[in-house]
DNA sequence: TCGCTCATCTAGAACGTTCTAGTCACGAAG
DNA sequence: CTTCGTGACTAGAACGTTCTAGATGAGCGA
């Protein structure tokens, strides 16, 4: 077997008219048979489907897609480079199925921009779009909206007739800092996401929560981004300044890698002298860089909601935007504050 | 504009009938035009490109493929947790598409085994299919090499048939070995690959190169595995020995971050008192965890070999392996022996 | 014997493209 | 005046499915 000669080429793989031939029936009866819908006896069936096996046939997609009325194809464009986006793909792929429909998944990177991804959708003829933590400007995304219905993930939308699910950003900042003031924490920080999508809210989340516990005048925001390298690089500046924290706020798991790192290689005793947490809960936090506290945002709840949004889309639904609760992940990296607690 | 009732739905997408008949010409003429290829003058070519442009015209790839003898599509498994995976897929897009070809990606993740993602690929009817890392079991891949091309890579194939395209991994450990033992380590140890793929030649590299050094008697090999985890639980076991090495070869990136983490951890400096060289050169190693020294596997070279694979496959070539030399990329894990150099 | 229902099966048109094999007009050559 | 060549364009089949509208025939009651 397996001999290079006799392997079916693309060109050669069996057709549905392939079958009916073999066994002596119509295409119309194989393909009632292949889908299993009513209209064939079960001894056709059975038979059929036995010379269907036998000969290797697998349906085409394409021109199922091409016949039926609507394709039942989802198109999600997503960001290789992040993890938090594998897991929503993989959630994706399983929610999408539950309800009939298939995924057509196009990738982001930074040698393929995301309008090149958008478009290879577009030529797929999925019926809605979903993008992961879109990067595109407001008027690309009306112009996108335009050409077909549209769903973002991890990120608000300010464009009309887009729907969106993202997580209450600023409610999970507030929960990062009410589990810091509870473990006795008063000097806190938060090393904010620059520009990045989402770092506005939690900035602002970071800001209302620690004005509601009192401790306004004790907590600092310093310059960070999505990356484990700002995290390291806002430390520094955290290090060198006079009064340290003791508890930070990182913008996300990445962000919070990087804090940990440096705090670590400082020889800063990670939770005894400084609590870290991040955000996400994506595979960083559970890595062996002991295992992270975080506020998750629970990509299986998020992909669910995705898939439900962009349906109710397709059912003619008005866009609207779903805002998800985070939750926090205690972890190891968060414990009292020196001072507090049984010493004190 | 961007009115939700106004939006294009799917079912109302205009095709090329829609554009010839507001063109007022035939539905051949504008898919000549769309295509770029001779046979319309200048004039309409202008004048219908303005109308297709202008009714927001999207050709349907799937109508397209359909009709067309080959499909020129390569579909493509790849693991959505690995992050090399993710730096593969990026380059073979670009090697892919300078070719003519279109990729159709599938993933494959905890949730959605292998095999599914084939079938999908199947259904897509691709020409031949790329698995990055296969996980497949010898006689799986037998079955499915017989329903389409296959090529295997970063994993060697043993099954007739199957091309494949991986690194020389016993050469990439041994330029490890020659980079310590340059820098003056006599005590080396290898954090091995348990069972994964390829783990077998880079033991076998360890063992001959340490051989070929004289150092096979300082030399060990210790239970890894591909993830931080394993690294870390590698570290442990190895500083609890009497003897420490002074230089670790890490089964893979993932693994060489744990074995840093710990380290880092029980305050040993590194590179100063041990040096840690990984492999792969994937995101991990320029993170902030130390720009870490690798052995790199150019994921842009093993694409572009992976698609010229691929397509010589397609035009009838015999299956073949081919092999890529793996390169150091020293960083800044990796330093003198301590008790060599200006100390010493 | 006739019609009726019902399950089983089939012919043929669609889906949106590309491709093959033309047609048509027009000017140049004979 | 015919013939030929050429550039611009078109009719219609094809790709492999699904779907609609029926055909066929068995069983059955009247």
């Amino acid at each position: 077997m397996t001999q290079p000669g006799t392997r079916r080429t693309g060109a050669a793989r069996p057709t549905l008219a392939d079958v009916a031939r073999e066994a002596g029936v119509s295409t119309a009866l194989v393909s009632i048979v292949m889908r299993g819908v009513p209209g064939a006896s079960d001894a056709t069936r059975t038979r059929v489907r036995a010379i269907a096996d036998d000969m290797g046939y697998v349906r085409d997609e394409r021109a199922r897609k091409l016949r039926q009325s609507s394709s039942r194809l989802i198109g999600v464009t997503f960001d290789l480079q992040q993890a938090f986006h594998g897991d929503l793909v993989e959630h994706l792929y399983g929610a999408a199925s539950a309800r009939g429909y298939d995924l057509a998944i196009s990738a982001v990177a930074p040698s393929r921009r995301e309008d090149v991804a958008i478009q290879a959708l577009l030529r797929e003829r999925c019926e809605v779009a979903v993008l992961l933590g879109s990067a595109l400007a407001d008027d690309e995304l009306a112009t996108t909206a335009d050409r077909v219905p549209l769903l973002l993930v991890a990120r608000r939308s300010e464009v009309a007739g887009v729907s969106s699910v993202h997580s209450d950003d600023a409610g999970g900042v507030a929960l990062a800092v009410d589990h810091l003031v509870a473990l006795g924490h008063r000097r806190l920080v938060h090393v904010d996401g620059g520009d990045a999508p989402g770092a506005d809210d939690r900035r602002r989340g970071f800001a209302l929560a620690v004005e509601r516990h009192g401790l306004g005048a004790d907590a600092r925001v310093v310059a960070g981004g999505p990356t484990e390298h700002d995290g390291s690089r806002a430390v520094e500046v955290l290090l060198d300044s006079p009064t340290t924290p003791t508890g930070v706020v990182a913008f996300n798991d990445r962000c919070a890698a990087g804090v940990l790192d440096l705090l670590v290689r400082r020889r800063v005793d990670v939770p005894a002298e400084v609590s870290v947490i991040g955000y996400d809960d994506s595979r960083l936090a559970v890595g062996p860089h002991a295992q992270m506290s975080t506020i998750s945002q629970n990509a299986a709840e998020m992909a669910e909601a995705a898939i439900d949004g962009a349906l109710d889309l397709l059912d003619g639904g008005a866009p609207r935007e779903v805002v998800l609760a985070p939750h926090l992940v205690a972890r190891s990296t968060t414990g009292p504050a020196s001072g507090t607690g049984p010493v004190g």
